[in-house]
RNA sequence: UGGGGAAUAGUGUAAUGGUAGCACAAAUGACUCUGGAUCAUUUAGUCAAGGUUCGAAUCCUUGUUCCCCAGCCA
């Protein structure tokens, strides 16, 4: 799977500067590195991947991912994935299948710690119990608009619910009785005895439990009460001795409610384990850093879903989505991932990445790993008229320049071939060095080729080339030594092989998609054009049978990967992304003046 | 207007009182059997104003801007 490159990559110091340690480290590993010097946690890391199973992974989770699982390797600890399945209503097999797979796909090994919340249930029920005894949680019967109202605002204070001063006995009784099942949902709810003056709002009595008769996805119908995620969060950690729970940003309010729980059942207890309440639980630091956004893109699984639902995407793994499925199918390498996850960091402060900076990390690695084949997108027929009729030569074609070991293969060459149409133009601007007529241009490992006859049809579309080759060129080098401008990517078409070729484009057409008019959702940026799917495209014969995600580089037009459908009959490639072009570049500014 | 965070080239990120550096992007050139790759060069930055200091992105003060929080979601 690459995971030695992989670790290779992400691993160590960002700017080499390892004799240094701490120097250079995100803030999260320089917490890291104090702990280890400090023996904080007696020079153990643990950490954890903790999602919850209600839509696919996307590339704001492959940094966390990358975060969590590099910290644990980097410092010989452990990683564990963990499902945090405590809210039934939305929470599905199928999520947790394809979580398990992308996690692996991106190379994070969890050994054998794969963890489900919801079978630490019993005992986070235990410990609301003995919250309810040390009277620091009770049983509450306001609905939910109530309390939303004695919560009171962010300037104002709330009220105390009227049943706040229950006593022990009676909280611990209608507790019991909510467990099982004799109240319908939202009935009552068991809330923490924090304050309801306290200026974060999370410490305004947060619930620890609500009434929720759901089939469970994993518990089936044992539970109908369900821990909510500030109750559950700290334990889930401590039960599996994590050291630094990272999570993001928007949790950093809620720290204070992760640090009290813990602290209320440590209350009383010993590290011993003398005393009524036993030995004192596992305490694991919050640290949250700030979430990725890339441009042209959504990442909330919100607007994923809905973009799914909606049938805006094929699903949640079409090629254009920011998904990890997605990237895969795209074409997108674990190595890819790991080089950005490295090269955009970790900190505290909200940004948008360039998606620039990933199509860079993307080429650097298909760039040493693609084995290079020739394809033709958009055929236009050439006649070579001095080639022998029926002849067939089989010329070497390097597989990879920039990987020797991966040697030479045959490409077939006769008297028809596809060059691609945009490689010829009858009136060449300025700086076009491609075919064009009397122009003499090479074929890629062939011949030179120069053009003497243009063919149109009716409305004047060039619809077929003749050209003239020169036989002492054979593999592509004049024994004369004169040079040619360009050199053309080219098939044999009666050896080339149909192919259907699926272009992409940004989903949206604005960096920021949520910038839309008043009134208007994010799906009014979509952009109309985010796939193209051209038909009847060629590749060489030696692309014949190739299983999916397979990885090649199209010489001249990018990098390019076998889609799921494609089928013996019919290949199906999506391009993963272009070539650097400065051609097209120049063609811009010529066109802008 | 309560509380919690955060501000470094166009983008991302280093520098932790001592020459503001790197990558991407952009521009230019070299080389090239991929207008690919590679190499070289260039443009461009400390939110603002004060203060401490021989010296401040870093410490202090004041201000500005941005993000998060009023789910029985996570």
């Amino acid at each position: 799977m690459g995971i030695d490159k992989d670790r290779e990559i992400s691993g160590k110091s960002p700017n080499g500067s390892e004799e240094r340690g701490e120097r250079g480290l995100d803030f999260v590993r320089q917490i890291v590195v104090e702990d280890m010097q400090s023996g904080r946690w007696g020079g153990r890391v643990a950490t954890r991947f903790p999602p919850e199973p209600n839509g696919y992974l996307h590339i704001g989770h492959a940094k966390s991912i990358c975060l969590n699982y590099g910290i644990a390797a980097e410092f010989g600890g452990q990683f564990n994935l963990r499902f945090d399945d405590t809210n039934p209503e939305k929470e599905e097999q199928e999520y947790v299948d394809s979580i398990i797979e992308d996690v692996r796909w991106l190379g994070a090994d969890w050994d054998d710690r794969l963890f489900y919340a919801s079978d630490y249930f019993q005992q986070m029920y235990e410990w609301a119990v003995e919250l309810i005894r040390k009277g620091k949680a009770y049983v509450c019967d306001l609905t939910g608009d109530q309390v939303r109202e004695y919560r009171g605002t962010l300037t104002q204070p709330g009220r105390e619910s009227p049943y706040r001063n229950r006593t022990i006995d009676e909280n611990l009784e209608l507790f019991a009785r909510m467990c099982q099942g004799e109240f319908p949902d939202g009935a009552k709810t068991l809330r923490a005895k924090i304050d309801m003056a306290h200026p974060n709002l999370n410490m305004r009595d947060p619930i620890m439990y609500r009434i929720l008769h759901e089939t469970h996805h994993r518990q089936g119908d044992q539970w109908c009460i369900y821990p909510m995620y500030d109750w559950a969060h700290g334990f889930e950690d401590s039960l599996e001795g994590i050291t630094h729970s990272i999570c993001t940003l928007e949790f950093e309010n809620h720290r204070p409610l992760y640090d009290w729980f813990i602290d209320a059942v440590n209350e009383g207890r010993t590290d011993d384990g003398s005393g009524p309440w036993g030995k004192k639980i596992h305490h694991p630091q919050q640290i949250e850093f700030a979430r990725l956004s890339l441009a042209y893109t959504v990442m909330s699984k919100r607007k994923l879903l809905k973009l799914v639902k909606e049938g805006f995407v094929r699903g949640w793994d079409d090629p254009r989505m920011p998904t990890i499925s997605g990237l895969r199918r795209r074409g997108y390498s674990p190595a890819a991932m790991w080089s950005f996850a490295k090269l955009i960091g970790v900190n505290k402060f909200n940004s948008t990445v360039d998606i620039t900076l990933l199509e860079h990390c993307l080429r650097e690695d298909l760039n040493q790993t693609s084995p290079r084949v020739m394809a033709v997108l958009r055929p236009l027929k050439v006649i070579i008229d001095n080639y022998p009729q029926g002849q067939v030569e089989e010329l070497d074609a390097v597989n990879n320049p920039e990987d020797p070991a991966a040697g030479t293969r045959k490409v077939p060459f006769s008297r028809e071939l596809y060059l691609e149409q945009e490689d010829f133009m009858e009136n060449p601007p300025k700086k076009f060095f491609r075919l064009a007529p009397g122009r003499e241009v090479r074929l890629r490992y062939a011949y030179f080729i120069t053009c003497t006859d243009v063919i149109k049809d009716a409305q004047g579309n060039v619809v077929e080339l003749h050209c003239l080759y020169d036989p002492a060129t054979r593999g592509g080098d004049a024994p004369d030594g004169r040079k040619v401008k360009a050199t053309l990517h080219w098939l044999s078409a009666p050896h080339a092989r149909p192919a259907e070729v699926r272009l992409y484009d940004n989903l949206f057409t604005k960096p920021d998609p949520e910038d839309v008019p008043e009134g208007q959702e994010f799906t009014a940026n979509l952009n109309p054009n985010s796939l193209e799917v051209l038909a009847d495209c060629y590749v060489e014969p030696s692309v014949a049978e190739v299983a999916p995600l397979t990885r090649y580089q199209f010489e001249r037009l990018g990098y390019f990967c076998v889609d799921p459908d494609s089928t013996a009959d019919k290949l199906v490639f999506n391009r993963t992304v272009t070539l650097k072009d400065t051609w097209a570049k120049i063609q811009q500014s010529q066109q802008q003046g």
